[in-house]
DNA sequence: AGCACGCCGACT
DNA sequence: GTCGGCGTGCTC
């Protein structure tokens, strides 16, 4: 018998499927999806492989070696694990060995120790416990003798495996008896009572109960009273004992409910709701009852740190939940992987890789929110979680919702050809209806010389809202304080040395940072190139908004949220907190608090800046916008009345046209005859390749020898453009030149090509060339 | 990534 | 005639 087994490895050239015998002892095991001990190389060097295939027989013309231990009991990961890997590896081409890597439990195995035991156990030997090579011949065995003792079979070699992850052990004290403890011993006493009336305490409980009694315990342990036992007990992460609180459902909720659960359509059902239509509620009902039913549920949400009020609200109904994301321990992440591995848990809520949940009877997937880019890894395997989610959905027979009040473009589009199941809620639960969006345009307050980031109407507002004793939430796309800093004698830039990009300043640091390399220069006092002291800095970011919003209301609380003011674990929960408790009056933040800040007394939204956005160069410009001012204007008047104040320089623009108007379906005709007209997805594919080098030349050469070749392979399938210098040309001292093929039903030739052809080729992927790949990729800077 | 092989110059 | 430096290519 052999397998096929993939190594855990770093390089291209390594990542294939080997072939190992197996050794008699384990032909009768089912091996796939377990990890295995192979040597390897001329030196047999021994490394981790999972096996993903079995043969009884194989026709090779290379030399077969046998693999050396069998090293999980199980196969850890299933069938469904493996073929999802393999999906993965073909649809993004990503290479094996991280398709692997992301469906295996999260756990790294860092090191592998060898060391020799007696095969039996009754003989009498030199040594009498497990020990390394080097320790056998330090003790005055001969190379020779130690090499004979494992040939006659007396000693074995063992592996023990060293992981990055600890195990959470909780130590118990059983009751045994009274026997010989002191008169005089009052502690022992109390705490030798308190284990016998319980029989089994946990030492932490003792701890509490009786302090300083750590050497009362160990007399007791010695003068064995007590029985010391030891169990793993995998971390929870949310509280247990759900206090259920159910809310009464809406008839339009009622008839989604049931109408998905009636439906035997076997594709994705698409709910596409206002903010505030009481989706989660729908996703509540419908888990509850899949769960009753026996089965598992696993609710994707975008960014775990911006919704806690969805787990809170999936952790009051259910029992046994798993939480996941990234921002877990290795540790953390292991014992939640193993609650859902081991059935302790019904439903799982993460982020997009908690699609990967080894549940075995997985009834209904949730994507909540789906338009999120945050559901795309842009890290091999490049993968979008909605395509795995619906591959398990038809590999389990489970049933798939996606929600989101601005569904993707291409989602719709499928919804609207029958591929999904739309249902639209047009209302908010609260009966209170959407806030009404006032557009202001900007270059008539520039005309009636009211230079300020805030328009007048805006300023009403926020008085209006804080005399009210109400919230207002400031939206601005931009961090930092300035975006460039500008010689108005001669036209200099500040610029990164680094990259070809403007450094923004940031002034509570009183320093310019590149936001794409984090390089960092002083701002300058006389222009560098001219020597005027005309230079100043320009564009405004969160930060400058705070500065002007306090003077404007030197009464009002400000707080703000951006990268710069996240960095600690806890900011997140502080400022939500301080908003729901109206320690803040006014909120500024970026994109951050487009997410699940829900909060009653919020009554004005102010869109200050959303210009940048539509103007950066990708497909998905007007989506992203669309997406994101609907998004926050959605923050106001969740639970009265709401207003929002959209200020622009181009008011006529469509696309803030129709995200004033609230309307969706006008925003989604208009952009789908803009996607069909210049070729891009849902109707054709796009896929980016980057070449990087360090000279700007060889990067061109490079660029262009992979044009011509994908020219000459291509033909007409697909068309070619580039190479072209990317956005930003630059980063980090590396140049980056792009070329774009866009193919539709040539897609299949297009990615046997890059792979055969491109990544496969050693000139393109080896040395001093960097590429990077990606279709339908998240940008194309 | 390792590791060995092999080709070529330098040195005994 | 031999040593070793590094470029090259393979690993079931």
């Amino acid at each position: 018998m052999y397998v096929g087994v993939v190594l855990k490895s770093k390089t291209r050239l390594t990542d294939k499927i080997y072939t190992y015998k197996v050794l008699e002892k384990y032909e009768k095991l089912e091996l796939l999806g377990r990890r295995v001990i192979v040597p390897f190389g001329l030196g047999n060097k021994k490394r981790i492989g999972l096996v993903v295939e079995s043969y009884n027989s194989i026709n090779s013309d290379f030399k077969v070696k046998t693999f050396l231990e069998v090293i999980d009991d199980s196969p850890i990961i299933s069938k469904e694990m493996l073929e999802i890997a393999k999906f993965m590896k073909e649809e993004y081409l990503s290479d094996f060995s991280s398709a692997i890597r992301t469906v295996l439990p999260p756990v790294d195995i860092v090191r592998i120790n060898e060391y020799y035991v007696y095969t039996d156990s009754k003989k009498e030997g030199f040594f009498k416990e497990a020990k390394s090579k080097d320790e056998i011949i330090k003790s005055g065995i001969s190379e020779e003798d130690f090499l004979k003792l494992i040939e006659d079979g007396i000693i074995t070699v063992k592996y023990d495996l060293k992981t990055n992850v600890s195990r959470n052990l909780v130590t118990y004290y059983e009751f045994l008896n009274k026997d010989g403890i002191q008169n005089r011993a009052f502690t022992q006493k109390k705490i030798i009572d308190y284990i016998e009336s319980n029989k089994i305490v946990e030492r932490k409980k003792i701890l509490e109960v009786f302090p300083s009694s750590s050497s009362s315990i160990k007399a007791l342990i010695e003068r064995s009273n007590i029985k010391v036992i030891v169990k793993e007990e995998l971390r929870r992460l949310v509280d247990k004992n759900p206090s259920i609180s159910r809310k009464t459902l809406k008839d339009y909720q009622k008839n989604v409910i049931d109408e998905i659960q009636r439906s035997s359509f076997e594709k994705p059902f698409l709910i596409h709701g206002v903010t505030g239509s009481g989706k989660t509620e729908i996703y509540l009902s419908l888990s509850e009852s899949v769960i009753d039913s026996g089965k598992k549920v696993i609710i994707l949400v975008p960014e775990i740190s911006l919704t806690p009020q969805t787990i809170k609200r999936f952790q009051e109904r259910f029992d046994k939940v798993a939480v996941y994301h990234s921002k877990l321990s290795f540790s953390e992440k292991f014992d939640q992987w193993r609650l859902i591995k081991e059935n302790k848990v019904d439903i799982v809520i993460g982020t997009r890789s908690a699609i990967f949940s080894p549940f075995k009877d997985l009834g209904l997937i949730i994507i909540d929110e789906e338009h999120e880019l945050s559901f795309i890894s842009d890290k091999n395997p490049k993968y979008d979680a909605l395509d795995i989610a619906k591959f398990r959905m038809n590999y389990n027979n489970a049933k798939l919702i996606l929600g989101s009040a601005t569904p993707r473009i291409s989602s719709y589009y499928k919804a609207l050809k029958g591929d999904y199941r739309l249902f639209t809620l047009k209302n908010r639960a609260t009966g209170f209806s959407l806030p009404s969006v006032e557009m202001v345009d900007m270059r008539i307050e520039l005309m009636e010389k009211n230079y300020s980031m805030i328009s007048k109407r805006l300023k009403e507002e926020i008085e209006n809202s804080l005399r009210s004793k109400k919230q207002v939430i400031l939206f601005i796309n931009k961090r930092g304080h300035t975006s460039f800093i500008f010689c108005r004698k001669c036209g200099y830039i500040l610029k990164c040395e680094a990259c070809d990009s403007s450094m923004t300043y940031h002034k509570n640091k009183d320093i310019s940072i590149c936001h794409f390399c984090g390089r960092t220069k002083e701002k300058p006092i006389i222009c560098p190139s001219c020597g005027s002291k005309f230079i100043k800095e320009f564009g405004a970011g969160t930060e400058r908004l705070e500065e002007i919003v306090k003077e404007e209301f030197p009464y009002a609380n400000v707080a703000r949220m951006d990268r710069d003011t996240m960095i600690r674990k806890n900011s997140y929960t502080k400022i939500y907190e301080d908003m729901k408790n109206h320690k803040i009056n006014i909120l500024i933040g970026t994109q951050m608090l487009s997410k699940g800040f829900d909060f009653e007394k919020v009554n004005l939204v102010g869109i200050v800046s959303s210009d940048i956005s539509l103007n950066i160069p990708d497909y998905r410009a007007n989506e992203r916008t669309f997406q994101l001012l609907t998004q926050v204007a959605g923050r106001s008047g969740r639970f009265g009345e709401g207003k929002v104040i959209l200020q622009t320089y181009q008011p006529e623009n469509i696309v803030l046209q129709s995200a004033k108007n609230q309307d969706y379906e006008s925003f989604f005709n208009y952009e789908i005859k803009i996607r069909e007209k210049l070729n891009f997805p849902p109707f054709y594919n796009i896929i980016l390749l980057r070449v990087m080098n360090e000279k700007r030349i060889k990067t061109f050469d490079k660029a262009l020898e992979i044009t011509k070749l994908l020219g000459r392979e291509l033909g007409n399938k697909a068309e070619i453009n580039g190479p072209n210098p990317s956005v930003v040309e630059r980063i980090n001292n590396w140049y980056r030149f792009n070329i774009i093929i866009k193919t539709n039903e040539y897609l299949d030739d297009v990615k046997k090509v890059i792979s055969e052809k491109i990544i496969e080729n050693e000139s393109f992927t080896k040395g001093e060339f960097r590429l990077y790949y990606m279709i339908n990729p998240l940008s194309f800077y």
